[in-house]
DNA sequence: AGTTGTGAATCGATTCACAGCC
DNA sequence: GGCTGTGAATCGATTCACAACT
């Protein structure tokens, strides 16, 4: 048994203006979009390869996926592979980073940079993956002003200017507990749409804001239920 | 709109010898799985405050889902609530905790002790989640003796022995892209049954080992879908 | 009166299997 | 001959709404 974690709350209702001959794009289903980032790492890999062409077959073993959920994924995105041939890699690997949004680099923000904002930060850095972490913030007079991945890290009360300085849309929290849900306020009025929390705690944010969290935590209990059972 | 992560991938099936008399417990849903943390997060808080009794409506609310979603979930357990009355807190929190097999402190091992394997460690350690940060492990010689979240660092080589000798079933991987499937395998071989991975490669494992990956790149790119469309 | 546990209904996601196209 | 895109079938998960119980 095995398989990559990633879910997605909800999904983004379009408006229903169809009987009016207007081409409405169909919203994509949360669980498609979870998988998506697995196509794209997977099409990045074939590409770096040289690979030029990919059957359905071949694309989900790399993304650890059936090829009819694959294809039928892909279907959400008015994808164009060519029957008896396969899917351009190139062209392929274009839409879905067009589908998630990450086309042209978007503008990160890190919030909190002990160890483990540091820690994320280099592997943004390196990573990539279609971000630019435009910036680090973090309360800690010993901290702010030091290069950290490249960056010299700001002072937490200039967030929000931070924040529009950049035109960041996305946040990564990694802040105490305590102060999170303060941090998160206020990358929210200063316009961040998605945050990434590295915090137990739920955040409350209005709607329009989408929060995801990575809790290290709970998804020990999620393994250990799986190693339950069969004690070794 | 917002919404914590977290998905189980596949179900436990159980033999069926229903007919036989036998009360089998039926298995649970992977999706009531994912969200059994959250519960448990929220019974704890109401045990903290003292809180004896709890309804439902009120325990949905704390972790965020709608009531009849959490009777549903509960139901799977097999749990005792009371009606007209509701939930008493300390008794769900151990029927829960139970079922995700963290009744007893499991020992997990984190492999990799960069600046991610560290905080991970550090974090561990304070929140505990019901779990005993039983050993780390690294190949740097600069860093293996180093005391490390009050544990000293051991020895890669040793890794096979340290997992037996500690008998974690659970293990974090925070090595490089390069070292994470060699480990894995290594981790496999001396008996761990799940695996925490903060790699963004998919691992190969055998039936019966489940691995989670928490792929940063993977939660910002499904983030930067939601904020599509609404250009701020 | 208040609340649970759960059938029945609904909704969404996955898989099958094949017509349609290259 | 081979492969995609998708209707139809299946499977699972969520929600409704109420009977059963304290």
């Amino acid at each position: 048994m095995s398989g990559p974690a990633g879910e997605v709350p909800a999904a983004q209702p379009v408006a229903g203006l169809e009987a009016a001959g207007v081409p409405t794009v169909r919203p994509v289903p949360p669980a498609t979009v979870g998988r998506l980032p697995g196509y794209l790492r997977a099409l990045t890999e074939l590409s770096v390869l040289g690979v030029r062409t990919t059957s359905s077959e071949r694309l989900a073993a790399l993304a650890g996926v059936g090829s009819a959920q694959l294809r039928r994924d892909l279907s959400w995105l008015g994808s164009h592979g060519v029957r008896g041939v396969g899917y351009d890699v190139r062209r392929l690997r274009g839409r879905v980073a067009d589908a998630l949004g990450v086309e042209s680099d978007l503008a990160v923000v890190i919030v909190g940079i002990g160890r483990l904002g540091h820690a994320l930060a280099d592997y943004l850095r390196a990573e990539g993956g279609g971000f630019r972490v435009a910036a680090l913030v973090d309360t800690d007079p010993g901290v702010v002003g030091s290069a950290v991945a490249g960056l010299a890290v700001e002072d937490d009360k200039d967030l929000e200017d931070v924040v529009r300085r950049e035109g960041a849309v996305l946040a990564v929290l990694a802040t105490p507990v305590q102060a999170a849900q303060r941090v998160c306020d206020r990358l929210v009025s200063a316009g961040v749409r998605g945050i990434l929390a590295f915090t137990p705690a739920r955040l409350a944010v209005p709607d329009g804001v989408t929060v995801r969290a990575a809790d290290v935590a709970a998804e020990l209990q999620i393994l250990a239920f799986h190693t339950r059972g069969t004690p070794a």
